[in-house]
DNA sequence: TCGCCTCCGGGGAGCGTTTTCTCGCGGCCC
DNA sequence: GGGCCGCGAGAAAACGCTCCCCGGAGGCGA
């Protein structure tokens, strides 16, 4: 089950190797002649070209690596968001004809190996997603000298990005509770090793501030678990609590069941906003009010950026915007 | 920024490429002196070797495809066992070493990519993802003479596969809800060209065949929206139907979602069972009752079966099985 | 008609590895 | 003590492709 080779193509066709090579790679400096003798030989033999040549000589492999810095819980990499990255990037990478493998690094052990790859010139550019603040990843792949776009702020300097109005999005799902007239607002936070989660916050925390209110903070982790317990948690330590603002939909589906476990009536009692705009969110009971995260698009986005910046392009950051979904949760 | 390449490994060593290129590979035909001189100018250099050079003498990449044959609504890879998949496949692969490259195939175009990369030479073996029955992909990769295992049947002859027990499971299922005394049972079917949907609606229709009961179909596609329509058509054409069970998590959401909206008690009118058991699964209200698909075994069999292939072991089919996690719904 | 320029095709040198083959040296057995 | 065997290291040939460089042919202008 040997393939053809170029020089077999080229003996087909009764032509010299850098003829074939001329053809297969569109080159118009070739007799229409030739190109037709060529491709018939080609198709013929079913000749592909070996890629792995190929690399060597052009040094490009036309493949782009998405790494996923995520701890082994998964909570990345659990994020029904990640689907639809994963599947606008892959789109994306299509039509431009580049392919994509998937890394993730989950241990330190796996770190390295996606240093080593990358290093060994198996990719030519690299799309960061969804990493701790202080991932030592992006600065460690930046210096290789390989282009490299994150999926979030990050801490490495300079590293482009694509990220969302976090601090915006919060501070419009806390405006709109504030127009419910609710008084006493609550937030689940994001793990905080993470600029999103971070950032969330902070746009909570200063709506409020602005309005003379006072925070009330729980800790969740981006997992519907935590959103459960961190629910538990701030019913117990400010039973009076009118509204919940959850860093995420996952936990704010799990705030649901607690909520709708103690006996509390949603948006009666307690009004509830998500973030992310997850499609379960749409399926809840009492159906959830969310910020909607184009995730597709930024995804979109941050492949366009990466795709620029290895030929040689700008690499101003992008600030994707967002909007309230309002449903009946709130 | 260029990398150093064994050449220059030697040279600093002072010894010839032969000897760093067998210390690289591990050989132990080296002296121990020498070896070590190796390995100092590697990490002097922060030497890693250049993988197309490699790849192109030994003809092995240490790089597995996962390709999803998909429609472009993305039924498969919207849902979330898609991210286990993909997480179990990942890990799976990092302790063996190898590398994950990820291709979605949704269209004509994009499925010749695939057979072009995969002929290319650029990967040593193929996982296929939830593909229709007719898919004309597993037979095409077969015919490649490249490792190929599928995670479906498939109607391709020589392509072994991993699979869930559909058939067991839906068994499962229904007569779960026939020892709890139901007696008018509905089924939501997935997408009847692809094989796990029909399994589940065989599984169904014998369950209940063998105990005289007349089966009430109504047709899904495996998304939550579909879950919901078709529960309106089930309830519009059966209105005393005290039971459902839909071929999976996501259409038993829609549907529990259509039920709330139409004033049906769950489980009390109506009975709700899905199948996978997702996460999402144990945060519905009611929590929703599921066959459970160990989704991530079966990808660790997968890859495990596609990496004995690899080296030339037995290509025996694997069934995993699985079990009824009962809840609130039912 | 001759010469020069242009354009197209072929020859061949690399790209960075692995791997085979060869060679030298030392030890062991007779 | 000599010959043979085996082990470890180096030289060099691939692997399949791209691309530079050169040569030949054809066209056009003088």
């Amino acid at each position: 089950m040997k393939r053809p080779t170029l020089e077999v193509v080229a003996a087909r066709a009764g032509v010299s190797k850098s003829s074939v090579s001329r053809v297969i790679n569109g080159e118009t400096t070739v007799a229409p002649q030739i190109r037709d003798v060529v491709m018939r030989a080609v198709h013929e033999l079913g000749y592909v070209p070996n890629g792995a040549a190929r690399n060597l000589v052009t040094r490009r492999t036309d493949t782009l690596a998405v790494v996923v810095s995520d701890p082994p819980q998964g909570v990345v990499s659990d994020d029904p968001l990640f689907s639809a990255v994963v599947r606008a990037v892959s789109r994306e990478l299509e039509t431009a004809g580049k392919r994509l493998v998937l890394m993730l690094a989950e241990s330190d052990q796996s770190r390295t190996r996606v240093e080593q790859h990358i290093a060994g010139g198996h990719v030519d550019g690299v799309l960061l997603v969804a990493l701790h603040g202080a991932d030592p990843l992006p600065a460690a792949l930046a210096r290789q000298g390989l282009p490299v776009v994150s999926f979030n702020r990050t801490s490495a300097p300079n590293v482009p990005y694509v990220a969302l109005d976090n601090a915006g999005g919060a501070a419009l799902a806390v405006r709109h509770l504030l127009e419910r007239g609710r008084r006493r607002i609550a937030t689940i936070t994001g793990p905080l090793e993470l600029y999103e989660a971070r950032e969330r916050l902070d746009g909570y925390r200063d709506t409020l501030r602005d309005t003379g209110r006072r925070s009330i903070v729980a800790l969740g982790d981006f997992t519907r678990a935590s959103g459960a317990a961190a629910m538990r948690q701030l019913l117990e330590d400010d039973p009076d609590l009118d509204a919940v603002f959850a860093a995420n939909d996952l936990m704010a589906i799990g705030a649901l069941r607690t909520l709708h476990q103690a006996g509390r009536r949603v948006p009666e009692d307690v009004a509830v906003v998500g973030f992310d705009d997850i499609e379960a969110a749409s399926y809840t009971t009492p159906a959830l009010t969310s910020v909607r995260s184009p995730m597709a698009d930024q995804a979109t986005a941050a492949v366009h950026l990466l795709l620029g910046l290895i030929d040689g392009g700008p690499t101003s950051p992008v600030i994707m915007p967002n909007e309230l979904v309002v449903r009946e949760s709130s």
